[in-house]
DNA sequence: CACATGACCTAAC
DNA sequence: TGTTAGGCCATGT
């Protein structure tokens, strides 16, 4: 699977090549992304960056979370809910506190 | 170039 | 513990 990084801007590829090496079972925060690509205070950017992002299904962007380790946001099919069930197969065990 | 929007984060009430 | 306000960054119009 080739993704076409030319109709992404280089933040996004910079945000999605960050993404892809998040471990299996592993979730990163926003800002930890963001401070991957060297900008620690653009956690928004980085959300903005996943929000745009047309490769949904091959890039993990459900391995990202907020900075309570809460889901905030899935563009893709079915979201938060896909992204849950998403989590629960890669072995991620989702602690709900709010039910 | 300036304004407005968004899958955020932190602090305070 | 839950809600409100402010700040930061990149993108699109």
């Amino acid at each position: 699977m080739k993704i076409n990084w030319s109709k992404y801007t280089p933040f996004q590829q910079k945000v999605y090549k960050a993404i892809l090496k998040i471990p299996k079972g592993q979730v990163w925060t926003y800002k930890q992304v963001a401070i991957k690509i060297g900008k620690p205070r653009a956690a928004r950017a980085v959300g903005h960056a996943l929000a745009r992002n047309q490769d949904a299904p091959f890039i993990p962007c459900h391995r990202v979370v907020g900075s309570t380790g809460k889901m905030v946001g899935y563009s893709a099919s079915g979201g938060i809910r896909r992204k849950l069930e998403i989590l629960k197969k890669e072995g991620y065990k989702i602690v709900i506190k709010s039910r």
